[in-house]
DNA sequence: CAGAATCCATCAAGATACTG
DNA sequence: CAGTATCTTGATGGATTCTG
């Protein structure tokens, strides 16, 4: 008898609230950091270069950028594009699944703006010991 | 000149990429985990006592079943509610603010089953070398 | 049952330097 | 410019033990 705005997570029966929650966990366990969604977030405006990318995300380190774009390019969210020029030139966009990512990532930071007070003030509250 | 495509995560004007990133970077680094997502998909069909929703999601350990609950409920998303008999019985429930963070995970998790397949072969063409 | 505390192995990520 | 390689450290998470 669960209420109805406790939201389809659960799936269809309630059963196994797990099921869907399992589907969740494994994507955000490749998407769910910090440098992913950021880089998405960027390429979702257009293609850009490596260090275009580097320089818009402040504080990502060469490394983490090269990391992070392996990996989405691995899951196929990224193409890689490379000019065989020289000094070297390669471009990033996302591709189709890429793209089909950010609506649901853009639910996400509406919540995000939404609710920052919110959970500032909780954190605030909670900090001050105010069990 | 972006395509209308590239979705609103840029804000108004596209400017400046980086803003609304952010704030989606920032949800993620606190509900970006694994056991996070879980804990909230569990609890978004009722409330839940502790050992109920380690139970629920399996590999989690004692710990941080703990340490995650603590966050939520820092964040403002959980609330805890014990009663004070021995031995010890204490729930865990959404709060309003959690519940509304159900929506948005609810479409992530939908392109989650979505996708799955996708990611997988783009994943399995990329391991199996093909540049 | 719920949870705090300690210990410990592992891994992620930064810094740095080198290559094509 | 784009990318790789190596090193080192600090945080993370698991196992275990103890308490109210």
């Amino acid at each position: 008898m669960k209420n109805p705005e406790t939201l389809g997570i659960t799936g269809e029966d309630a059963e196994d609230p797990g099921r869907e929650c399992m589907a969740l966990a494994q994507v955000i366990d490749r998407i769910g950091d910090k440098w992913t969604v950021m880089v998405v977030g960027h390429l979702s405006s257009g293609a850009m270069r490596f260090n275009a990318i580097q320089r818009a995300i402040p504080g990502i380190s060469h490394r983490m950028l090269t990391l992070t774009l392996r990996g989405l390019q691995r899951d196929g969210l990224v193409d890689r594009r490379s000019f065989g020029t020289v000094p070297p030139r390669v471009e990033y966009r996302l591709t189709a699944l890429g793209q089909s990512l950010c609506a649901p990532l853009t639910a996400l930071a509406a919540w995000a703006s939404d609710h920052r007070r919110d959970v500032e003030t909780a954190r605030h509250r909670y900090d001050a010991g105010d069990s």
